[in-house]
DNA sequence: TATTGTTATACTCTATAACTATA
DNA sequence: TATAGTTATAGAGTATAACAATA
């Protein structure tokens, strides 16, 4: 077995024996139990938003970046383009968004907040905290930070590994 | 916006501004990414593992605990029971497991590895931690194994969470 | 009657292709 | 011709329900 990619202390306060190589030492195991925890939580706690976690995800992006096409948006975001349709005419249903076009070029909907919607993402997220918070109970707040930093960093690069692995391409990208 | 939650860090070397709040500093937006790259490339470092990741999953079990049924594998690994069945079939098929019934009680299909069984993963096992260092590609051997630790501590309580929220009840379970 | 494993069915999510309107 | 958005359709994956064997 490869050690080199895996703590080696031979056993920690959690109880893990990372030398006997069981299913809770693999990375894979815990991304898809903590996914499907932090899943079952957010989405209890974003039920207000229309169209759930990809609906709250939209929120947070048109307000905090500048606005742009749904396709960029949907890259973005990560998911599909078609699924961005049925998101935005949620939110756009419920009057959290609207969509507009772009002056320069009128095939591009620019999607934009409502005061509605920014005042429906500030609950949210504040839910969201609160529950984020409880999936990480076991872990100090110093601990919470630096999972938070080093999976944000793994995900910023997510995209780049595509790339190394041999994508045929990227739809719409260069 | 509640900070206590989150780096209060401006901005790292990552180039993350943590106080924007913007996407790359949702807890959701990092595991969605991050899962989403290690599937892609899980999947082609276990292709030859019949029952794609979930099939390599149980192979994990089954080397490294006592044998049990599908059921409490099927709740471990967190899949559908349902799903085991086709799971188990698949790696059958290529005799890599064999079902066997519990002597003590005949309902139950204990899973069990054959030598095949065990080379196999030993192969697709190389070669997903040669993939997971590639994902991981930008954080340091000490950062990684940090990572590896958090996630574990989280997805081990993950199971915890459900039951403090209010779920109706756990099928099987007690 | 309850439980394990199995099968069949339905449903959700995602991906693919085709269509429109603009460029 | 190419691109953004939309729609319709098909597929994979997952969950639900019912059934057989055993306890």
């Amino acid at each position: 077995m490869d050690a080199s990619q895996v703590p080696d202390e031979p056993l920690e306060r959690s109880g893990i024996d990372w030398g006997a190589g069981g299913i809770e030492t693999e990375l894979g195991w815990s991304l898809q139990a903590m996914s499907q925890g932090f899943s079952r939580i957010a989405t209890v706690a974003v039920a207000d938003v229309p169209g759930g976690p990809r609906g709250y995800q939209v929120l947070v992006a048109i307000t905090t970046e500048a606005p742009t096409s749904q396709l960029v948006l949907a890259q973005r975001l990560g998911i599909d383009k078609t699924a961005m349709v049925y998101v935005v005419d949620a939110l756009e249903g419920e009057s959290l968004v609207e969509r507009r076009p772009d002056p320069t070029d009128r095939r591009i909907r620019q999607v934009l907040p409502t005061d509605q919607g920014r005042a429906r993402l500030a609950t949210a997220r504040a839910a969201l905290r609160e529950v984020e918070g409880r999936l990480m109970t076991n872990l100090n707040p110093e601990e919470q930070m630096q999972l938070r930093r080093l999976m944000a960093r793994v995900a910023l690069d997510a995209g780049v590994v595509e790339s190394c692995i041999g994508v045929v391409a990227v739809p719409g990208g260069r």
